[in-house]
Formats: C-alpha cells, sequence, structure tokens
DNA sequence: ACGTTTGCGCTTTAGC
DNA sequence: GCTAAAGCGCAAACGT
C-alpha cells in the first residue's frame, strides 16, 4: 500500500538525517584532534590546554568551588 | 617584557580557537539530541533509530576487521 | 599426530590463561567502581578523589612542572 | 580543630585505599603484559593470541546484541 | 530525580 | 618516532 512506503520512506529519510550529524560529529572531533596536534607542533602542551578549555567551560563559582575541593583533598594527603 | 605578552597572547588566541570548536562540538550535540526530540515527537522511536544507525556503522567496521583477519590468515600460510 | 595434539593443548592453555587474566582485570575494574561508589555514598567526591590519586601517581618533580604549567595557561586566558 | 583533622584523616584513608587499588589494577596490567611476553618467548604470536582472546568476547557481545535487537523488531510487530 | 548503563573521546602503550 | 589499538574516565541517556 502507498500509505506504507510513505511511512517507511519518512522512517528512512530520518534516520539517514541522523546518521549525517553522527557523521558530522565524527568529522568536527577529527578536525578537533588535527588542531591540538598543530599546537603540539607549535611547542604548546596539548594536555594543558584540554586542562585549561575544560576549566573555562565551567560557571566561575563552579570553578571556584572545584579549586578550592582539590585544594582541602591535595592538602589531606599532603601533596 | 614585550616578548612575554606576544608569547602569552598567541596562548591565549590557540586556546580560544580550540575553546570555539568545543563550543561547536557541544551545539552539534544539542542539535543531534534535538534531531532526536523531533523524531519522538513524529512517533518515532529515538532509541531504536539510535541503534539502528550505530548497527550500520559497526557493520562496516566489523567488515573491516574481518577482512583485516584474513589477510592475517593468508599471511600465515603463504598465499 | 601426537606432537600436534601437545602443542594444540599448549597453545590453547596459553590462551585460557590469557582470558582467565583479562577477567580479573575486569572484575578488579568493578571493584574499584564500587569503591567510588562508596566514597560517593560517605559524601566524598570521586571525581576529585580520582584528580588527587592522578596528582600523587605523577613524581614529585613532574607533578610541580605540571602545576606551574597550568597556572602559566591559566594566567594567559585570566581564570 | 580535632574534628577537621579527623575529617581529614578519614578522607586521606579513603584516598589511599583508592590508590591501593589503583596500583592493584597497574600491577595486573603489568603479570598481562609479562604472560604475553612469555607466549612470544615459547614462539608464540602475541598479537594473535590478543585477538583470539578479543573475539570470544566480542562474540559473546555480539550475539547479547542480536538477541536485543531482536527483541526490538518483536516488540515493533508486536509477536 | 537517581542510579545504572552505554557510548564517546582521551590517554597511553604496543608494534613497525 | 609514528601509527594503530586498547584501557580508562567522563558524560549523556535510558529505565526505575
Amino acid at each position: 500500500m502507498a500509505g506504507d512506503n510513505l511511512a517507511a520512506d519518512q522512517l528512512r529519510l530520518f534516520i539517514e538525517r541522523c546518521e549525517r550529524m553522527h557523521d558530522e560529529r565524527k568529522s568536527l572531533a577529527e578536525d578537533i584532534r588535527d588542531l591540538y596536534a598543530e599546537a603540539k607542533a607549535n611547542g604548546y602542551d596539548a594536555k594543558a590546554i584540554r586542562h585549561v578549555v575544560r576549566l573555562r567551560s565551567m560557571e566561575t563559582h563552579t570553578r571556584q568551588e572545584w579549586d578550592a575541593l582539590v585544594e582541602v583533598y591535595r592538602a589531606a594527603v599532603g601533596c
């Protein structure tokens, strides 16, 4: 029946849209990896950059809380 | 010293480029999430779609692995 | 031939030893997860504990270098 | 204050427990590494053994995934 | 809302 | 030394 084909087509189109977006995400992840490789090639520490990016993505007060918590834990073990 | 400021500026610019790409990735993740929400709103099963998308990409990977394994075996018997 | 059987048995035993050790590792990983769950239940921040454990696993001078580097990067972006 | 010291001690003990388990895991990883080295020394192909071990565990996983997918499809058509 | 489970990306190690 | 693979941690997603 035509209605079934139509429904199947709509579902197929939806799935294909999802696949395209997943591909985009994968592609973007590769671009990010390339950027960090470029950072490394220019003498920067990629791991440290990632760390700072993560810190900056936090809200200010969240970051301050995190810093304080880590200080407490480090003090507890003396390092 | 001016050199230090220059170096710090370059580092800052690099980190900001990284941040922008991370933001893009986050934005894309939200888009994907929205797409699945739209699927759900249209009566589709988001989980099933995710499963199918994953299977399609996984089969390729499995096939590649199989091809590689066959290559190993062929090499082992020299043919 | 008996020699072939012997050789095959030895290989099989070896593979089974490998599998057992992989299982042990998996089991240990579960134990670690449980421990962090217990930490959380007692009001500790599991993520912060992981962070400190990682820092402590570094050599002292490596950790100091890491701390210094992060300070430089954080200063560059002002956070 | 004494209460603070007590709390810090408890935290320290917890972190040390975590560290011990991490050490155990690291030690086990080394044991596995040694086992593969022994395999190589005995003329076995370590890579092939790893591959076989991985395949054995993967097949189980794949079968489970397949069973789950069949369940989804059966549910979709109500049988 | 919470805990569990799963997928995804980063890190590190092994092999070439 | 570089590329490929595997372990590991984190975070989002699903069910309770």
